[in-house]
RNA sequence: GGGGGCGUAGCUCAGCCGGUUAGAGCGCUGCCCUGUCACGGCAGAGGUCGCGGGUUCGAGUCCCGUCGCUCCCGCCA
């Protein structure tokens, strides 16, 4: 018999089905059986009258452990006394696929460390499955606007020769009879899909950090989703791109999910105004002191305390959730940075803050080689391991500029959770290499 | 790497100024219950109080060390 699933229930009345799930609850009375099954559609309950003495197929659903895969057939009827849609399942056939043990490991309410350890469990859960499905929705709508607009998708190696920017932050591997370096980034890469031509790109992959980081929002292995264009006039023209995309993003999850989410996790989407308020790096510093905050001193970039103060600024002021934060200067920005001609301290770059998180990290790229080197010089940065970049500007290169952004933090923020390892399939940290 | 908090039953937690037998809710096991729907009732099992050392007549409780978790800072997306 083919598989029904439950939300396909209340067309079937008086059809047999077979539904296949999980046991959510077993109650197990003297006259009446009732098994509530969950599938990744919803949950139905499956009922049985109780023989005297008990049946084959009561001992059956007496003998049943919650979260046991199974698979149960019956007639689809309608009753009004069923609180859970007014349908139920006169049961006639049960199948434990794979039971499971009596005393289950984790609850909805263990802590994310255990629940982590046990994820696949966890993942069980109808608002956990909700994450990923609001994902899948979010990069498929990524995906819609970058094809509108020309873009193309590249895979950009994750071992590398050499560090991309500074060494510290970088996982060294065995390479065979050498070493090499998991990419803390494609940044280099989708640079040279510039001088390659190909105009503007994207790419959706995991990028290594081996930073010590314990905090809620970083992992040592992420999903960046990483844009880059070329032809560009400054790096305006690159949070203008942004902007759009993410609004277009956030429009396509809030009409696909927008009532699950309020229902799921108690967050309204608010779908952004074009453009995004703006601030140049030390405005924000201005605007933070007047409004009575600290801020942190020249040559210095936000704290996260006056990040999540600044967006909580903008949003009085502007009635805007996210913030560019532009113009920081050389001293927090790698080498690549393009530097503004009237004021060579400061980067034509941006941060992009989104409810006191940054979300991303863009720029224009210098592009012009003697001016690449010479910054390269000016950073201390040891030129030989990657002249190979350096090469990509030699030969024509285009004006152009690109932003890294955090998929896993932009799910954080959308779906209101306190932290990244709710939001990424499996969480990797400094301390946490399983499952 | 620096700072704060935490570690007690399968899960979530309580445990006072150190005191003799370490508790609760959920779950689990058994019995009872005419349709439950957070079902209900009765009974029961279940503990190396993270680990090691110390102080004390006596340590879940105090001290030192250690491991793990967690949040903040640094670092970043």
């Amino acid at each position: 018999m083919t598989r029904s699933l439950i939300r396909e229930l209340s067309e079937k009345v008086g059809e047999r089905v077979t539904v296949r799930g999980w046991v959510q609850t077993v109650r197990d009375q003297k006259r009446m059986q009732f098994v509530i099954v969950r599938d990744e559609t919803g949950l139905a309950q499956a009922v049985l009258g109780k023989d005297d003495p008990p049946g084959e197929l009561n001992d059956a659903v007496s003998a049943l452990t919650a979260e046991s895969a199974v698979t149960v057939t019956g007639t689809v009827v309608a009753d009004e006394r069923v609180k859970l849609g007014g349908l139920e399942l006169k049961l006639d056939a049960l199948q434990v696929d794979s039971p499971a043990e009596p005393e289950l490991p984790v609850a909805a309410d263990s802590a994310l460390d255990k629940r982590i350890d046990w994820r696949y469990m966890d993942l069980r859960r109808p608002d956990r499955r909700l994450i990923f499905e609001v994902q899948t929705t979010a990069e498929h709508a990524m995906r819609e606007f970058w094809r509108g607009d020309g873009f193309i998708e590249l895979h950009t190696p994750k071992f590398m020769g050499s560090a991309s920017e500074s060494g510290a932050e970088l996982f060294k591997v065995e390479y065979f009879d050498r070493e090499a370096y998991l990419a803390q980034s494609p940044q280099f890469y989708k640079q040279m899909a510039m001088a390659a031509g190909f105009g503007r790109v994207f790419e959706v992959g995991p990028v290594f950090r081996a930073n010590p980081s314990f905090t809620s929002r970083h992992d040592t292995e992420f999903t960046s989703v990483d844009v880059e264009i070329s032809w560009i006039d400054s790096h305006e023209d690159v949070m203008a791109f942004e902007e759009a995309w993410l609004a277009h993003v956030l429009t396509v999850v809030k009409q696909t999910h927008g009532p699950a989410i309020e229902a799921t996790f108690d967050t309204e989407l608010v779908v952004p105004a074009v453009p995004f308020p703006r601030v140049t790096l030390e405005d924000s510093k201005t605007m933070l002191r007047e409004a009575g905050h600290d801020a942190p001193g020249a040559g210095h970039d936000l704290d996260p305390p006056s990040e999540r103060a600044l967006s909580a600024l903008i949003r009085e002021q502007h009635g805007h959730e996210f913030t560019f934060v532009t113009d920081y200067p050389t001293t927090v920005r790698p080498f690549y940075h393009m530097r503004h001609v009237e004021d060579p301290t400061l980067t034509k770059s941006f941060d992009l803050l989104w409810r006191g998180i940054e979300l991303t990290t863009g720029a224009q790229r210098e592009h012009r080689y003697e001016q690449l080197m010479a910054q390269a010089r000016d950073k201390k940065v040891d030129v030989a391991p990657i002249q190979y970049y350096l090469n990509f500007f030699r030969f024509g290169a285009p004006p152009h500029g690109g932003f890294g952004f955090g998929l896993t933090r932009l799910l954080m923020q959308m779906l209101g959770q306190e932290n990244v390892r709710e939001v990424t399939f499996l969480y990797r940290g400094p301390h946490r290499l399983e499952p």
